[in-house]
DNA sequence: TGCGGTTTGCC
DNA sequence: GCAAACCGC
C-alpha cells in the first residue's frame, strides 16, 4: 500500500458492523478511499477490574470477524492499542489523511475524547465528520415546543412517534460502496493479551429478536421465560443496527418492545443534557439520604446471598452469565437502595462491571429510577416486597430453582440479612429526612 | 412498572 | 369470611 495517497479514516468505535452505518456510509462516499481503524483505547480497558472482561473479548471477535469482511474487500482492519490521542498522533505521522468520519458517542468521556481529537484533527487542517448512528433521534431531534429537553418519558415519548417516518429508519445501502475501501496488505490485529486481557468464557447471546416482539408484552415480567430478546449488547457495540431493529418494532401493532427502545434513546438524552447524572442525582435532595453503606450487606448482595431468593437468584445469574433479567434487576435494584439503604451508585458500578449490555445511560437512568433519584423516576415509597415479586412474576419457583437450587431445601437457606418490614419502615423514615430538608 | 393496612360490598 | 376498592406512604 501507499501511504502517501491521501486516505479518509473511519474511525470504529460502538457501531462495529459495515451495513447500515452512517459515518461509514457518509466516508465510503466521500472523495478518498477509507482506511478503517479501530483503537483499543488504554483509557477505557485500564479502568476495567476484571482481565477476562466479556465485553472486551466480544470486541475482540467482533473486530476480527470485521477485518475478516474488509479482507474479502481487499482491505483490513488497522487497529491500535493506545490512548486515544497517541493513536491519532501515530495516525497522523504514518498517513496522508485528508478527511476523518466516524459516528456521535454521546458519554461524557467520549464526548472529552471526541473534542480532544478534533483538535487534534484541526491543527493539521483535516475535518472530522461526524454522525448520528446509534440512536434514530438524538440529543436535540426530541424536546419539547421551547426547545427544552424533557424529563418526563411520556410526553418524551407521544413526541418520538410524532416525529417518526420512514425516513429516519431507512437504512444506509453501504455495501454498494465497499469498493472506496483503501486497499492494504494485511494489517496485523494485536493479540488480545497483548491488550493484557485472557478471553472470557461467557457465552454471548445471538441477535434474535423477531419472533419475540409479539409476545413480549405478556412474557417479558417472568424471568424464567424466554421472552426478552438479549439484544442489549449488540445494541451497546453497534453490531446491530438501531435502524433494522426500530424498523422491524415498528411494523407490528403491539408497541411494548419499540417503547424500550424509546426508554434507551430517553436516558441518553439525559445523560447528554445531564451529564452530571452519571454521578448524581437528578433529583439534588436525594444526594441528602443518609445511606447506610454496610460492606457486608453490599458483598452479600453482589454474591446473591442476602436470604431474598428472587435477590440472590437475580445476582447469581448476572454473575454467571454477564446478564439479568430486567423485571429482576428492577427487584435487586429495588433492594440494595431502599432495603439495604446502599447508595445506589454502588449497584450502578457492579452492574457495570458485570453486565455484557452494560450501557452507561440506561444503567445509570435504571438505577436513579429505582432508587427514586431519578427522571420520571419510581416514587420512593414505592418499596418492591422481594418476597410479593416473587410470588407474582415467578410463582413455580422455575427461576428460582435454576439460581438458587439451594433453595429447595428451606431449612439449609441462609435467612434474610434484613427483615424486610423493618428495612420498608426504615427506607420510608430516612427517605423522608432527606426529601423534607 | 407497589405495598400494606383499612374500609366496603357481598354472601 | 373474603376480595375488591381505597388510600397514605
Amino acid at each position: 500500500m501507499d501511504k502517501k495517497i491521501p486516505v479518509s479514516i473511519f474511525w470504529f468505535r460502538r457501531d462495529l458492523r459495515l451495513d447500515d452505518n452512517a459515518g461509514l456510509y457518509h466516508a465510503l462516499k466521500g472523495p478518498n478511499k477509507v482506511l478503517p481503524v479501530f483503537i483499543f483505547d488504554k483509557e477505557i480497558l485500564d479502568q476495567l477490574e476484571d482481565k477476562d472482561d466479556a465485553r472486551v473479548t466480544f470486541i475482540y471477535e467482533t473486530i476480527t470477524a470485521l477485518d475478516k469482511q474488509l479482507q474479502e474487500n481487499g482491505s483490513s482492519l488497522l487497529v491500535l492499542y493506545d490512548t486515544a490521542e497517541n493513536a491519532w498522533a501515530q495516525l497522523l505521522r504514518e498517513y496522508q489523511i485528508a478527511n476523518v468520519y466516524t459516528n456521535h458517542d454521546y458519554e461524557p468521556y467520549a464526548k472529552k475524547r471526541d473534542d480532544t481529537i478534533q483538535a487534534l484533527l484541526k491543527k493539521q487542517e483535516i475535518l472530522f465528520h461526524t454522525f448520528k448512528d446509534q440512536v434514530i433521534f438524538e440529543k436535540d431531534e426530541v424536546v419539547k415546543d421551547d426547545g427544552k429537553p424533557y424529563t418526563v418519558y411520556t410526553p418524551y415519548n407521544r413526541k418520538w412517534y410524532q416525529k417518526l417516518t420512514p425516513f429516519y429508519l431507512k437504512a444506509y445501502p453501504n455495501s454498494k460502496y465497499f469498493d472506496n475501501f483503501f486497499k492494504t496488505e494485511l494489517l496485523q490485529i494485536p493479540a488480545l493479551k497483548d491488550l493484557g486481557f485472557e478471553k472470557s468464557t461467557l457465552n454471548f447471546p445471538a441477535i434474535h429478536y423477531k419472533e419475540l416482539i409479539a409476545t413480549y408484552p405478556e412474557k417479558r415480567d417472568f424471568p424464567a421465560v424466554e421472552g426478552t430478546s438479549h439484544i442489549g449488547l449488540h445494541l451497546r457495540f453497534g453490531t446491530v443496527s438501531i435502524r433494522e431493529l426500530a424498523r422491524t418494532a415498528y411494523e407490528f401493532k403491539e408497541k411494548t418492545w419499540l417503547n424500550e427502545l424509546i426508554w434507551r434513546e430517553f436516558y441518553m438524552m439525559i445523560l447528554y443534557h445531564f451529564p452530571h447524572t452519571a454521578t448524581k442525582s437528578f433529583k439534588p435532595a436525594f444526594d441528602r439520604i443518609n445511606w447506610v453503606n454496610d460492606e457486608k450487606h453490599f458483598e452479600a448482595w453482589c454474591k446473591g446471598e442476602t436470604g431474598y431468593p428472587l435477590v440472590d437468584a437475580g445476582m447469581r445469574e448476572l454473575n454467571s452469565t454477564g446478564y439479568m433479567h430486567n423485571r429482576v434487576r428492577m427487584v435487586v435494584a429495588s433492594f440494595l437502595s431502599k432495603d439495604l439503604l446502599i447508595d445506589w451508585r454502588w449497584g450502578e458500578r457492579y452492574f457495570a462491571r458485570k453486565l455484557l449490555d452494560y450501557e452507561l445511560a440506561s444503567n445509570a437512568g435504571g438505577w436513579q429510577w429505582s432508587a427514586g433519584s431519578g427522571t420520571d423516576a419510581a416514587p420512593y415509597f414505592r418499596i418492591f416486597s422481594p418476597d410479593s415479586q416473587l410470588k407474582k412474576f415467578d410463582p413455580q419457583l422455575k427461576y428460582i430453582k435454576k439460581w438458587v437450587p439451594e433453595y429447595a431445601d428451606f431449612s439449609r437457606y441462609p435467612k434474610p440479612i434484613v427483615d424486610h418490614a423493618f428495612a420498608r419502615e426504615r427506607c420510608l423514615k430516612v427517605f423522608k429526612e432527606a426529601l423534607s430538608v
